[in-house]
DNA sequence: CACCTGTGTTTACGACGTAAATCGGCGGGC
DNA sequence: GCCCGCCGATTTACGTCGTAAACACAGGTG
């Protein structure tokens, strides 16, 4: 039922295998008893997906687990690292992704696609944690946000590294992508946060922006189809292709500064 | 005193002209009283500019301005709007910026420059604001968050149309241009954030990851001093430049789809 | 049986956002 | 001169939040 549209974004949940739980959870059989950390990181995600970030109390997130607040608690040192478990746990989802590599063995452009195509999956499974994604600190300048881990960051500078980068070539790059992947995801997601919330205050409030004159900004009147057009998928791509191309550029003149120089 | 620094980052705050009072504020020589919209809003981004966002209270805003957190309510309706205002407000900033134009009167690679680098100072005169701005819900789902606003939105549209841009090809690079801006600044400033935040927990736990096992990530090792070198200037410069080309070819495209074809 | 230990609950406190009532001073009608 | 209404700020109060601390209550171990 629902087989995957062939026009749909491959990147969207609907577009791809069901809802895939956030965590497997749990034991399997126990109905209900047995609390412990995922169960706790798995119920706070849902949460937010659900019910957006705002709404994650601790008080509601016991109760959305039949428990009193306090009972978190055992769990997870207070709500701050709470919610930094949360990026870390959706973050951890690229590890089970069987269509990202660790490793470089197709080739690094294959390695970049596919690892932007997994962070932008979790982007959009997550609409309501990627935020925090982008906003929560590192832990070291160097860890930047969308990434996230140490562990995606050295893999993705052996990736270059072997496949012919120069060490400041992998590092220019590894910024150039981490930039690319944050800005096009967020901006994504938070496009995706507007069109929903009309629903959010469903009533009174006639929206403000409906009704401010117009009549000042024609262009954007004019343009308005082809700007609220959703071509996010189709623009990822582009711009993705665009930097991998890029990248190229800098890796064979990296290779060879001056022209036809062997390799190293 | 402190003559701006030739090496120095162009668009950070020491870099320029002092600290340019972010709104003029009161008539002037009013000492004290006489509290008003643009007095609130001001003293809420200088406190949270100074403390950080989450420090921010009605109470302690009122606290800040001498004044009970209740008469905050006489000129913001609450707290949400007062972030929305604040937003606004920083945003408004880029008006007053004799560097940037509104039109594209010296050619709209120049006006995207100008504008690029408007947002910039911006954004590093603010960085505890600037996730706010990329954070918040936009009025609509075409007012992408970096510029925020329509009238910002109108200008950029007409100056790229009025340069020899399709319709098609505007949009395009509003949303390239927006999602580059968005992505490197909040890069920029996150990272900001963490060369600051050690002193933010001045004892007690040694930052945990400190020693996690760096063992395991060599290659993050070897080259952490490339990773945490700071060349957030260059970078920009040099992926808004990469992105002016990138629009230009687009642009050349457009107006000769087969080649050489005149002026439509 | 007493006793620890690990898990969830109860109670309590201070801080938050904010609704509602209140107050103080000041300018205009009488 | 006096009063009065109004405007801007304060006081009070309520419900909710995060969370510290004390408690209750199992099940296993002697």
């Amino acid at each position: 039922m629902t087989e995957p549209d062939p026009t749909a974004d491959p990147d969207s949940p609907e577009g791809r295998g069901a809802v895939a739980g956030v965590l497997p959870a749990a034991p399997a059989g126990s109905g209900r008893a047995g609390l412990d950390r995922r169960r706790v990181l798995g119920a706070a995600i849902e949460f937010i997906d659900r019910n957006g970030l705002d709404a994650l109390t601790m008080r509601r997130l016991g109760a959305h687990l039949g428990v009193e607040a306090m009972a978190l608690y055992r769990y997870v040192p207070g709500r701050e690292q709470l919610l930094d478990g949360v990026v870390e746990s959706v973050i951890d989802e690229l590890y089970g992704d069987p269509d990202v590599h660790m490793a470089a063995s197709h080739g690094w452009q294959d390695y970049l696609q596919r690892l932007a195509h997994g962070v932008r999956r979790i982007a959009l499974a997550h609409p309501e944690v990627f935020p925090l994604v982008a906003t929560r600190p590192p832990a070291a300048p160097w860890v930047r946000p969308p990434l996230r881990s140490l562990r995606w960051v050295e893999s993705f500078l052996v990736a270059m590294v072997d496949s012919g980068f120069t060490e400041e070539a992998a590092v220019a790059a590894y910024r150039a992508y981490s930039s690319f992947l944050l800005g096009h995801l967020l901006l994504e997601v938070s496009q995706k946060g507007v069109k929903i919330s009309p629903e959010d205050h469903p009533d009174g409030v006639p929206d403000a922006a409906e009704d401010t004159d117009l009549g000042e900004y024609p262009t954007v009147v004019r343009l308005e189809p082809l700007l609220s057009l959703d071509e996010s998928a189709a623009e990822f791509e582009e711009a993705l292709e665009n930097l991998l191309g890029r990248l190229e550029l800098v890796r064979q003149e990296a290779r060879a500064p001056r022209r036809g120089d062997a390799r190293g």
